[in-house]
RNA sequence: AGCGGGGUAGGGUAGUCAGGAGAUCCCGUCGGGCUCAUAACCCGAAGAUCGAUGGUUCGAAUCCAUCCCCCGCUACCA
């Protein structure tokens, strides 16, 4: 029986800035799951390729003074050498910007045209009379239409979030040269979303894949469905058929470079990729990132749908990642680098092991080099690399080849049980529950040489150590092939080290059950995982907090504070339980607070015009509490009473806990 | 508000869809052992009322109901 065509994808990078370790969240699992298939038999095409289209494209070219075309040249080298670096292998890494991607968009465009799904409707558009430019996206500032906050073209960006559709924003500015932009009425075009209600909730139902994805796009469907404007007045994308003075909106062609690297694929390889997209038995599998669920769930079925292609039949959606436990956000510098972390020296496989085994693949997945550190010398060196080394050192110190020896049943069965549960994290999306099983395998692997004592057995009866060894050793085999999916470049290595021939790459998983020959010549072995030092990490988490602390002075230029900044003051509810005035001073009074602390604080406040000591007393108060501490008339204080206009204190208004916190 | 995702030992994290003995694994703590191995390894112990309350059940972390708290959707995004 032949397999199934199946096509697994990546959400495509956009060719505008590098690559970080959020984006691996998505290429790792993607690429491992391409792995594993293959050592079950299996043989996807593996796509992905370049997002390089749309108006933050054309908005920064022109701000570094390049053309679009150069700078998304640049990043798709760039991301595909990336790619390569990390040992995520694509059959195709292609690009939206093809002679591929820009044929089929038009084809798909024209087929949702001719069968009745795209129409023209006039409407409101920014103009500049000044460029003499229609205004797309981010083009446009203005104000939101829905809240009155200030907003960009495409979207309401810092007050309530909402997407908005060419041609509602308020008060419109050309972002070109600043000034005033007209509304002049123009005629764009509309994928009629709306038909395709009943259908995607239908598709939803039996999509398969992670249930985040199905169910966030479930809750969009039942609610009210827009048709969608695909055009943009832009130079540069896929020119809409007919239209030279417009493109289709990025969200239509970035998808369809999907089907266009898989055409230049087969366009190598001398297939037909009519198989993978038309085929009725077609498999499609997408990985992408949770924030472009809408997309993937929802437009694009419908235009696969509407233009008569098959349909995705997997889509997984990775959670988000967070560094140090805050949000990941590269103006606020929470962001770890690809290149920053490749060019500190450290192997690629531990950040793939990292991703791997953090957590569930749906969940938010924190980094911190500190969990770096930790996983890197507990869990890999410690207990792989450790496990792994000491056997191939002592065989090779002992018997430099691989003894003789049955393997016992209990290792055989293990494995076997090991190979089950890889099988079943595959079919469940989950790295992580594959990474634990291999590394219990390992962890068994400790135990049963500890168990064994061959240190001793070496000396008593040879023959009874070569057996416990080879055992060792075939524990070692299994645990390289299992993980060659996490750590391909790693378990090479190892593969080396154990004088197997042929490519890991390519060995089936049952290989890990078959006997390995003994007879063999062993060399010496290296030392797998190096020790991350504590000086390392420590560089690496000053690196991470220079470049907050560099982003928060840019930051605070502006009179807004952030929500992290607010949250650092400590305002709390206190009680005066002493009051004095400050002898030789007209305004001070020297009170002591209970803040619910040990002991009473000394606070100096300027209030003595509007209120005596003995007024004071048993006052319930408000104290910004981790204030500085400062010497005022030669009193120190610590902390700072809340007043308002001249000194009227901030109260209560109801009662409250001594040492409350103020939110 | 709505929708989506969470709340499990000191920290992190599995298990929840398909309900069953002592609730997983990593770090940390404590005690022992080993010495082949990168101060690595092994064995054991302490430590969790599984967010709260109520219900279903012989049996609930798991199913049902209600409630509380955190996060995302909602800058830059995989």
């Amino acid at each position: 029986m032949r397999e199934p065509p199946h096509v697994v994808t990546c959400g495509l990078p956009y060719a505008n800035g590098p690559a970080h370790i959020g984006h691996l969240r998505t290429y790792v699992p993607a690429d491992l799951y391409v792995r594993v298939l293959r050592k079950l038999g299996e043989n996807p095409v593996f796509v992905c390729g370049s997002d390089t289209h749309g108006t933050p494209i054309v908005v920064n070219a022109e701000s570094l003074k390049i053309t679009p075309k150069e700078l998304v040249e640049r990043y798709h080298k760039y991301f595909d050498e990336t790619f390569r670096k990390l040992g995520v292998i694509f059959d195709n890494y292609g690009s939206t910007d093809s002679d591929f991607n820009h044929r089929r968009t038009q084809a798909i465009t024209e087929a949702l045209i001719d069968r009745g799904y795209v129409y023209p409707k006039l409407i409101e558009l920014a103009y500049c009379p000044a460029c003499k430019i229609f205004l797309p996206d981010r083009y446009v500032d203005g104000t939101c239409p829905y809240c009155g906050a200030p907003a960009r073209g495409d979207e309401c960006d810092q007050g309530c979030g909402r997407h908005l559709e060419p041609g509602e924003i308020r008060d419109p500015l050309c972002n070109v040269c600043g000034s005033k932009a007209e509304f002049r009425v123009q005629e764009h075009y509309f994928f009629k979303l709306s038909a395709f209600k009943d259908f995607l909730l239908e598709f939803l139902e039996g999509l398969k894949g992670t249930s985040n994805a199905r169910n966030y796009a479930l809750g969009w469907v039942k609610g009210e469905l827009k048709d969608w404007c695909i055009t943009r007045n832009l130079d540069w994308g896929v020119k809409f058929p007919g239209r030279d003075d417009l493109v289709v909106y990025v969200w239509v062609d970035a998808p369809i470079g999907y089907i266009a690297s898989t055409e230049e694929w087969a366009a190598r390889e001398g297939r037909d990729w009519e198989e993978y997209w038309k085929g009725e038995n077609a498999r499609i599998t997408h990985f992408i990132g949770s924030d472009i669920v809408y997309h993937h769930c929802i437009f694009w079925p419908a235009m696969l749908k509407g233009a008569g292609y098959a349909l995705p039949s997997t889509i997984i959606a990775s959670g988000m990642v967070k560094i140090d436990e805050k949000t990941f956000s590269k103006s606020r510098g929470h962001v770890v680098w690809v290149d920053e972390y490749l060019d500190n020296g450290f192997h690629p496989d531990l950040l793939r092991y990292y991703l791997a085994s953090y957590t569930s693949h749906t969940k938010e997945l924190n980094f911190s080099w500190k969990v770096f550190q930790e996983k890197c010398n507990n869990e890999l060196l410690a207990i792989l690399g450790n496990f792994a080394y000491r056997t191939l050192l002592f065989a090779f110190k002992n018997f430099g080849k691989i003894p003789d020896g049955k393997i016992e049943e209990e290792v055989i069965s293990k494995i076997k049980e090991t190979i089950g549960l890889v099988k079943a994290s595959i079919d469940e999306y989950e790295p992580k529950r594959l990474v634990d099983s291999v590394m219990a395998l390992a962890n068994f692997g400790n135990s049963y040489f500890q168990s064994r004592k061959p240190w001793e057995l070496v000396k008593e009866d040879k023959e009874a150590c070569g057996e416990v060894i080879k055992n060792a050793i075939q524990i070692v085999k299994a645990l390289a092939i299992l993980l060659e999916p996490v750590m391909p470049s790693k378990m090479e290595t190892l593969w080396e080290q154990l004088g197997m021939k042929g490519d890991i790459h390519e060995i089936p998983i049952t290989e890990a059950l078959k006997v390995i020959e003994s007879g063999s010549e062993l060399s010496k072995p290296m030392i797998l995982f190096d020790r991350v030092e504590d000086e390392t990490i420590e560089r690496m988490q000053d690196i991470l907090q220079q470049r907050i602390e560099g982003c928060e002075e840019s930051v605070e230029k502006s009179d807004l504070i952030t929500y992290d900044q607010f949250e650092k003051l400590d305002i709390r509810a206190g009680r005066v339980v002493e009051a004095e005035a400050v002898k030789g001073s007209k305004k001070l009074i020297r009170i002591m607070v209970d803040l619910g602390e040990d002991k009473p604080r000394q606070i100096l406040a300027g209030i003595a015009g509007l209120y005596t000591p003995d007024e004071l007393l048993e006052k319930e108060i408000i104290v910004l509490a981790n204030l500085e501490p400062a010497k005022i008339f030669g009193i120190e204080s610590k902390g700072m009473l809340l007043a308002a206009g001249d000194g009227v204190l901030l109260v209560p208004d109801r009662e409250v806990k001594i040492g409350d916190k103020i939110r």
